[in-house]
DNA sequence: GCGTAACCGAGACGGTACGTCCCGTCTTGAT
DNA sequence: ATCAAGACGGGACGTACCGTCTCGGTTACGC
């Protein structure tokens, strides 16, 4: 006995604290809020937080990583997967969600700057994909598979293609701000893209 | 002579050198290029085009400005306006030509990095949409206005939202790189554009 | 006209403030004098000088050699140079003037800390003897010579040594602490060496 | 047994390691050998000593005591107390001993670095007094009582301060190397203090 | 043809934040 | 009570750029 149950993963010296850990994210969910990422500094986020910069950097290493992990505290578990049993109100559901979470907001502001950050943060981009966009797109492919599930588009429909159409453009909206992400937006997307996918077009052509 | 064009505008003092103006942009497009945005630092710019920091101050208020204005100078006039009296094949050839110019070049690095800046740069920000956005759907909409003539859609179609829907996945992808900007996505994202248009899903519904 | 007078020396860019200068060695000279050289640092002197910490590294590479420059202001110039055509009296009145500068004062401190300091700084080190040791030995130099030309002592006396003699030993006081710089301190170590280069004991032996 | 030896000092607990000790003095003193005291951390000691920085603090206070246990490792003993029967023999022998120990040895550093860094270091300072400058002082003072003892030189003559002009002299060209410390350098200072001493210049005027 | 006003290069300036190093203390589980 | 390990709050470091300013020197227009 006193032997680690798993010897290799025996830990030693003095843990993390998980309060030091809460108190940074709240103080980094707070400043990207209220000043956005661009004027989020490490030292204001230590300074709030009550703790030393190196408690900081010995867990993220840069800007970004941290900011993605304050950003998620808030915004995980926002976004609904619908299932009404059918795909127009299934993705008028979500993409309103969305819509509603993002405009306006400081979560949407957030969004634009972490997706913003990720173009020159190889570290962020990669957690980006892995820990925002995976997983969303993974609750948005289940309605479209039910849907090809209750035969509304075809089982050959490119779904990757989909979803892009849908979020893509809601995100251009989001990220150019050249107009704004109204209702009617909502539903003429999701009406183009269903009228489209049902018609099979974006399935591999028949010959 | 002598006289100046506009009256009020008359100037004074030595004028402002071409010569340096140049320097200054083929400088930053070279930093660009090679470095990307986040590293391009007015320092650098200014030691490169062999000039005072104040010489660049004096004309652009921000980095963002310069780096678009860097930009613009490759950027503008390499997107076609194409008009084969078929929605599908111009609005394919649109997309086709800006994925080409935008997959894996530093250009199409420029250009996500120059959104991600205007994300904090407000300056930036009107820049980008009335230089950048504003031009290029100005080009796109007489090729949706062009079908509507013809009648290949609805008068009433949201040509806004066909916009959006065109070139907002595109740059879904350029921005998220969760999938590659391949000639088969752009293929299928045309067509499920073109299909919902024809039916009539980007207009507003029939009572 | 319009040409330098002297072509590499013409200065360009804006000139060093003289005034930033004087703020900073201030600033120092306060700081050695209220803390010491250790707990001296450079965040401290800017802060206290309202200058911004770059201005100080432009100036001055090390502590040590900012240390040295505020020091001087101080010390240069307290260490005269006395001529009573007797070498006991000389070398009494240099020793004395220097124990009453040195014991017990904050001059003193900054004395030990920079000769400590020049241990591990080799830019300070360097400046430590062109500038303090070579400028004070000089002078000292000048005294024994003068003992030489009356007559008192040898033409053959080794001087290097005899000033080793005198002012080594009270820096070894001051830096060891192990005894007191008395008065009766300096006369005897006065009387032995006057004493032992009139036996001709710091000369070469004659064969 | 178990029983203390003396019973109000009776340990409790876990022993401390001799050999973590000695492992600490290692390490310290190769590493003040090698880069010096400026450049020795705690830090380094105890990742080289494979030991923590706890079992380092719980011993020594501050970083000087500990270079100064690990100096004297290597230091003490390699003074002789020369006794021949003649001063001016046993105080050449004294300082060249010294000398050779010094000149240009990583021991020669590192005394120089302990002295400097005493200037700043109280409880250094205490240390060294006691157990370098008193023992050295005590060895080099029996040489001058056994000359007294012989009539050598007379019996009011101040012995203190004819140790600090032999290695007072010597000590300043370690810690100002304005020059060398040659062996010619050593015969010269011994010569002037004996000659001086027989004189009778190190005692109190006779009226 | 002479001022003079705006330009130009150079580089100093006050300032902010960076990411790192090391400090000396503490908290763990194991001896 | 000691040990190895390593997290913790903290302080200062020296650097990189920022955007502004102050120099001496240079145009080119308008008097």
């Amino acid at each position: 006995m006193g032997a680690p149950a798993i010897p290799g993963v025996m830990k030693r010296g003095r843990p993390r604290s998980e309060q030091v850990e809460r108190a940074i994210l709240r103080a980094a969910g707070d400043l990207l809020t209220e000043h956005g990422l661009a004027a989020m500094t490490i030292e204001d986020v230590a300074a709030r937080a009550g703790v030393a910069k190196t408690s900081i950097y010995r867990r993220w290493s840069t800007k970004g990583t941290l900011a993605l992990d304050a950003f998620l505290a808030d915004f995980l578990g926002s976004q609904p997967l619908p299932d009404t049993g059918n795909l127009e109100n299934d993705l008028t559901a979500a993409l309103r969600a969305w819509v509603r979470t993002v405009r306006g907001t400081p979560t949407g502001r957030a969004l634009a700057e972490l997706i913003a950050q990720a173009q020159s943060d190889p570290d962020l981009a990669v957690a980006w994909r892995e820990r925002v966009v995976g997983p969303a797109r993974a609750q948005h492919r289940k309605i479209l598979e039910h849907a090809v599930a209750r035969g509304e588009i075809p089982d050959t429909s490119d779904v990757e293609v989909l979803m892009d159409l849908l979020f893509g453009t809601a995100y251009h909206r989001l990220l150019q701000g050249h107009l704004p992400l109204t209702d009617r937006f909502v539903r003429r997307v999701v009406a183009v893209i269903v009228a489209g996918a049902k018609a099979g077009a974006a399935a591999p052509p028949t010959p």
